[in-house]
DNA sequence: CTGAAAGCGCTTACAG
DNA sequence: CTGAAAGCGCTTACAG
């Protein structure tokens, strides 16, 4: 039977469901014998507690919020499965919702959605919310953002330094004696504060290696998918600028979907151009060339992060919001080296 | 303020909970002056329904279980995305669990873990369960089976038509002229039917094209990742066996493994050695070549598999389990055709 | 159309 | 170590 409730077993077991409770929970101590009788009880009548009843009582569902953009772009499925598996570890459930990058979803998912109210915190990868969306939200429960950063948000942030992150590929790029430069992926300040940082590292490193930088060899797009690194990669090529000798995508979908555009074209990579990625998705392990990328510490992104949240919802004390620093690493691969195993 | 509760809406708008509850649901006629009264209320005091509260009461979550192998292998990343959406629109929330594939791990969640109390039913893309594992189980929620099937089991499933598929592709592969044909992604029944589905349609297309099948062309691979794919092309291309001039993987992630060994040894694809894939993932539209595949309706298998799920959740009756076909087709794509654009 | 009240299944001070 | 009881915040017959 599985509609047994607490009373049930203790009615069979001949004790209080206080007593149910404590073994259920391992709480308290029980007399051993009591305890035996309890046990077998709940074997017998198949009792499972009901969790919602349990959440209800202590003010707390043991549910998180992870809001992503897509699901299906693969840096936020690894970062999901990251995500989750951390929360487990935890005694956390993970509900995911998913925003299509629409910034009033996005809003109403997190800001307004009455069912908010039953999520003990919020993980959120956003990517259009702006800090004045956010004033008019009293947050009941703990924000904790993930990648991209609201700009004078009142919520923690864990991330890795893009900057920096930035700033090594390009001096990377040098390194290896290419001259000419090309980026893809900037954003207006607005909508990706990540997209500006990562071109703020790549001007800075032009600056430190007293290189020029070609604007119109800086190309925006809007989303960071392949077709639109394919596009972007088009305009580079066609748009009567000089030719770079190596591109910097700001994530490594658009590099693939530049990489494709150049092999159409008869292009070598890394020969004739280099092509660098951000992200290290397990698909550009396998793209031939294979891709030089950043990896973040995806596994260690997902650790803070709920460690901070966790903390907060402990706390319940959501004042001093801080901005947490995970690890990167520069992986070459062979779209920037001609050596191929 | 959002501590408020129902009562306190009441007593602002000098009613009774009752009415709160009316208007917040949208339940029953309330006077339009009540109502406003009420409304403004729940302006006022930010009250947002407890949901944990209103699903202890109603015997109902809302809340869904989707359980995958791995979220971030792309074609459940995929579907997650479709369920989750699709399970919004009915007003269901979807909890995800991994399995990483592990039997064990699989068999807690679905079958022991005490949360499971908490669904309203289970999505299930089983991996390495069978029928023994369930018949201990008495469910007491639906579970509707994604993809793989139990065999024997008493659950709805929701799946393609992986025979006809195979076989589609297999007469493909015969009609632009190819003919010693290798299909990998083989497993042994146990952990893997879908896989044997597909060898199955392999096999009656030789047989009805009257060709000869070399069985060392068949290359078996424990787990569908691009990993894998590799190994098994190299074992193909090494095995002192026939080198064939057609591949059929399993899934678009063998494909893409095979297609680096490929590259990598410089086979041309397909002149040399034509390449299917099968899910048609976004990935495979942009290597180079681009894969020909099987698309299967993921839309439509979402939308499937959550009104079946909702059907049996509502009815309580779980008698007489269905087996349920999507719509596929394939995509032809460059891995199998010499005019690249 | 609205109120007063029971009860969903649990946890947890309060006594003993 | 254990019991009897209140209460988490809601929904919903039952009256009126």
């Amino acid at each position: 039977m599985s509609g047994s409730r607490l009373r049930d077993v203790a009615a069979r077991a001949g004790v209080s469901i206080r007593t149910v409770s404590n073994v259920v929970n391992g709480y308290a101590p029980v007399a051993a014998t009591t305890r035996e009788r309890v046990e077998r009880a709940v074997q017998e009548l198949d009792y499972r507690p009901n969790v919602l009843a349990r959440s209800l009582k202590r003010g707390r569902s043991g549910m998180l919020a992870l809001v992503v953009p897509e699901l299906d772009v693969p840096y936020f499925s690894e970062l999901a499965r990251a995500i989750i598996t951390q929360a487990r570890l935890n005694g956390y459930t993970v509900v995911i919702d998913q925003t299509d990058g629409d910034a009033g979803r996005e809003r109403e998912l997190i800001l307004r959605s009455s069912r908010a109210a039953v999520f003990d915190g919020v993980l959120l990868s956003p990517v259009a919310l702006s800090a004045a969306d956010i004033s008019e939200h009293n947050p009941s429960v703990p924000i904790v953002l993930l990648g991209e950063r609201i700009a004078a948000s009142p919520f923690d942030h864990v991330a890795i330094d893009n900057v920096s992150a930035a700033r090594e590929v390009t001096e990377y790029l040098f390194s290896i004696g290419r001259r000419r430069l090309a980026a893809i992926g900037d954003q207006p300040y607005e909508t990706g504060e990540t997209a500006q940082l990562r071109t703020q590292g790549f001007r800075e490193a032009h600056i430190s290696a007293a290189r020029e930088l070609d604007e119109r060899l800086i190309v925006g797009c809007p989303h960071f998918h392949r077709s639109e690194g394919a596009r972007a990669m088009s305009a580079l090529l066609d748009g009567g600028g000089p030719t770079p000798d190596a591109v910097f995508c700001y994530n490594d979908l658009l590099a693939v979907g530049a990489l494709r555009v150049m092999l159409s074209r008869g292009i070598r990579v890394p020969e004739d151009i280099a092509l660098v990625g951000f992200d290290d998705i397990e698909e550009v392990r396998f793209t031939t060339p294979s891709l030089t990328t950043i990896a973040p510490d995806k596994t260690r992104l997902a650790e803070l992060a709920l460690q901070r949240l966790i903390l907060r919802i402990n706390t319940q004390d959501f004042s001093g919001p801080e901005e947490l620093f995970v690890s990167h690493r520069l992986i070459v691969r062979e779209s920037t080296t001609h050596g191929r195993q």
